[in-house]
RNA sequence: GGCGAGGUAGCUCAGCUGGUUAGAGCACAGGAUUCAUAACCCUGAGGUCGGGGGUUCGAGUCCCCCCUUCGCUACCA
């Protein structure tokens, strides 16, 4: 770390509430946050650690119409159960706010309005469904209809959920509020817009001096900025009545686009946490300003939020942004939706006190350089035989020796053999070679040498054998388990970031009070005849096969209730008339040639003899089907469909297809041989 | 298709600007030991470093092509 900060500003991500805390948010954002800060508190540093609730947006207001409460109740709950969590596991936050608070309505409102006032904004006027008898603009979330793309009748504005594909609202075929279930109709709006494509310069400079943070913040980082056409202008308020409302006249209506206003939220978290003496950790060039988050948020965090703030001026841009991958659970995506988690607050449940296993367990795996997997058995393994067999049981060979030998006292050390030398060395640079690692954002590696300490140890004992040297040469006994106690309370220190209730248990055992970072590096922090703990208690007990078939048997059910579900058959559409349907022709055609349309990935251009015609069609088979395979082949076609330009080649129809809950298509073609071609399909 | 990040022992990962027989932890096998949660300690087995070309005296490390995983993005019944 670069020595001329005097002090540093710790953020983690500000985690939605709209649902509780799993282990993916865990891993990838709050564990290695809690420990990179208790390292530095460790150390003695000037360091704070900012936090809060995520609560505005369109997703919470959903949530709140569909469970028939208001927003400000769902927040309120999450809130509760986040915040409960994250003290549950350890994650010390200086402060844990949120941003539905006054304090933060105020700093979010300040700051738009000295972006507003300095002139940072465009105004931009488009078109957005409005919704007449709610009288309100509606939110992409709030309009269904059916997706373009694959038919589907319930598609939100924003996305399809079944083909996945991101939509625009205007994009949808009957348009539904989901307010009032009216039409919507299409109404001017004006909001303001960041232009980010002419800060862009500004942003590529910042972005091109911190080369050196981790690869794949800086390489996506660069993929925003480089691709097509680099950055666009984005809207920074939405017409939406849960927010911090938009500070200017003639804005009623609008609050603060959600992405605004949350990375302001660290700076209002920490005027609650420091009202007199918040500006010295956000204007003063000498802190340095540190993000974790997950890398769903990196372009927020790299080049949005620093873009505000360098807009604003007054403030210090983010030195580094940390960002882990994501956390599989069992080979799966982890998914709120589907409950494919291991919530935390579930997981105390199962096992009771295990927060420390959890903890190691994740920061062991966790997704710092790509994607990773979490399992059950993985954690078992972790908990038994590194928890469990190195840590755990080095420190109870020490207290049953001590008390069994020495009656609980401390034994003096007398003099030292050249092993002893070496070792004791090994033992003082612990604390920098773990401290090292932790400054490079190294946790796995961090992890590794803490427990090496407890090697160390173990092999020490093995080595020097003091259960055999207190029948043959107790002043020796005395020095050998001198130092295995003092491996110990080094033990305590250096553990503490990672596993701090098990750090806590340590200093209980040793009868010590905590003791620093820097104590690490002595080797004499055990004073002769101090006396410690009589009892030695199991640290990690072992976590039984049976553990782990009940865990995966929970995931194994969540899995099956996913499978019935999706296995529902979407509604039928409204009625229609035989008229509307007599509108289209659909005529039975052949295939007559068939080809990849370059550079796309689904997309067949075919020749299709229609009976009356030869035509081009476009189809977005090609997943499902080789061009060679298929010509000869029957089709059905919708004729009367009007032309569309499709990857600049005129599409002249429709191929029918069928689709299962999978999403795999297949044709839809007569099933005896005597419909020629241009045979009418009704 | 474009861009980004990955693909190294059964698993999770190190390998910086190219240089002796490719490393670690865990799992596995054998041995030794008994203070300890059948734990610890020692030894060992294991990899054509995604594949194929090329540059070089020499490549996991550089260049080109391809395959594959994960994001973002384009296209689509």
């Amino acid at each position: 770390m670069p020595n001329s900060f005097k002090r540093t500003l710790v953020t983690a991500a500000l985690p939605y509430a709209n649902g509780p805390v799993h282990i993916g948010h865990l891993a990838g954002c709050y564990l290695p946050s809690d420990i990179y800060v208790r390292y530095l508190r460790s150390k003695g540093e000037d360091v704070r650690f900012i936090c809060g609730s995520d609560e505005h947006g369109v997703p919470i207001t959903i949530k709140a119409k569909k469970e028939g409460i208001t927003p400000q109740q769902v927040v309120d709950k999450y809130h509760k159960i986040m915040g409960d969590s994250f003290k549950e596991f350890g994650i010390s936050f200086d402060v844990y706010s949120r941003t539905s608070s006054k304090i933060h309505h105020q700093t979010a409102s300040d700051f738009f309005k000295t972006l507003y006032d300095k002139g940072s904004f465009t105004e931009q006027v488009t078109e957005q469904y409005f919704d007449t008898e709610a009288g309100q603009f509606l939110a992409d979330r709030y309009i269904t209809g059916e997706c373009p793309k694959c038919a589907n009748p319930e598609a939100y504005g924003d996305q399809c959920e079944r083909c996945g594909s991101t939509l625009n609202a205007t994009d949808l075929i009957n348009p539904k509020s989901t307010l009032s279930g009216s039409v919507p109709v299409k109404k001017e709006t004006k909001n303001w817009f960041l232009p980010l494509d002419k800060l862009q310069p500004k942003i590529a400079d910042y972005i091109g001096k911190h080369a050196d943070w981790k690869s794949n913040v800086y390489g996506q980082c660069k993929s925003w900025l480089e691709s097509g056409d680099g950055l666009q202008p984005r809207a920074m308020t939405r017409d939406l009545n849960w927010g911090v409302p938009v500070p200017v006249k003639g804005a009623e209506g609008k609050v603060l686009y959600v992405w605004f206003d949350a990375p302001i939220g660290y700076i209002s978290a920490t005027k609650e946490l420091l009202p007199n003496d918040w500006e010295k950790y956000w204007k003063d060039k000498d802190t340095r300003l540190i993000h974790f988050i997950g890398k769903d948020n990196i372009v927020f965090h790299c080049l949005i939020f620093p873009a505000m703030l360098m807009e604003h001026g007054d403030f210090i841009l983010p030195d580094n942004v940390p960002a882990n991958e994501f956390l599989n659970l069992e080979g799966d995506k982890i998914s709120t939706s589907r409950n494919w988690a291991v919530w935390l607050h579930e997981y105390l449940l199962d096992f009771k006190d295990k927060q420390d296993v959890l903890r190691y367990t994740l920061c062991a795996n966790a997704p710092e350089t790509k994607d990773n997997d979490f399992t059950w058995k993985d954690f078992q393994i972790k908990n038994n035989s590194e928890l469990g067999d190195i840590l755990g049981n080095f420190i109870n060979r020490v207290i049953v020796l001590t008390n069994k030998n020495h009656n609980g006292l401390v034994p003096e050390a007398s003099e030292y053999t050249k092993q002893d030398l070496l070792i004791l060395e090994e033992v003082a640079k612990a604390p920098e070679k773990i401290g090292a690692s932790l400054e490079k954002f190294r946790f796995r590696e961090a992890l590794g040498e803490m427990m090496n300490l407890a090697r160390l140890g173990n092999k020490y004992l093995a080595e020097q054998e003091p259960w055999k040297l207190i029948k043959s040469d107790e002043k020796r006994e005395k020095t050998v388990m001198n130092i295995a106690l003092q491996i110990s309370a080094n033990l305590a220190i250096v553990c503490e970031p990672f596993v701090p209730f098990t750090s806590k248990k340590l200093f209980e055992l040793l009868n010590l009070n905590p003791l620093k970072w820097n104590s690490a590096r002595n080797t004499n922090n055990l004073a002769a005849r101090h006396k410690i703990a009589s009892d030695a208690p199991i640290l990690f007990s072992k976590i039984e096969d049976n553990d782990v078939q009940l865990q995966l048997e929970k995931l194994s059910n969540t899995k099956k209730q996913n499978a019935s579900e999706n296995t529902s058959i979407p509604k039928a559409k409204a009625e229609t008339s035989f008229d509307d349907f007599n509108k289209m022709d659909i005529r039975v055609g052949t295939i007559l040639e068939a080809e990849r349309v370059p550079k796309t990935d689904k997309l067949l251009k075919l020749k299709i003899d229609t009976g009356f015609d030869k035509r081009t069609v476009v189809s977005g088979i090609a997943e499902w089907y080789k061009p060679e395979d298929i010509i000869g082949k029957k089709v059905s076609i919708l004729v009367n469909l009007a032309p569309r330009k499709i990857k600049g080649i005129e599409s002249m129809g429709m191929i029918l297809m069928a689709e299962n809950a999978q999403g795999e298509l297949s044709f839809v073609i007569p099933t005896k041989d005597n419909s020629n071609n241009g045979s009418i399909i009704k």
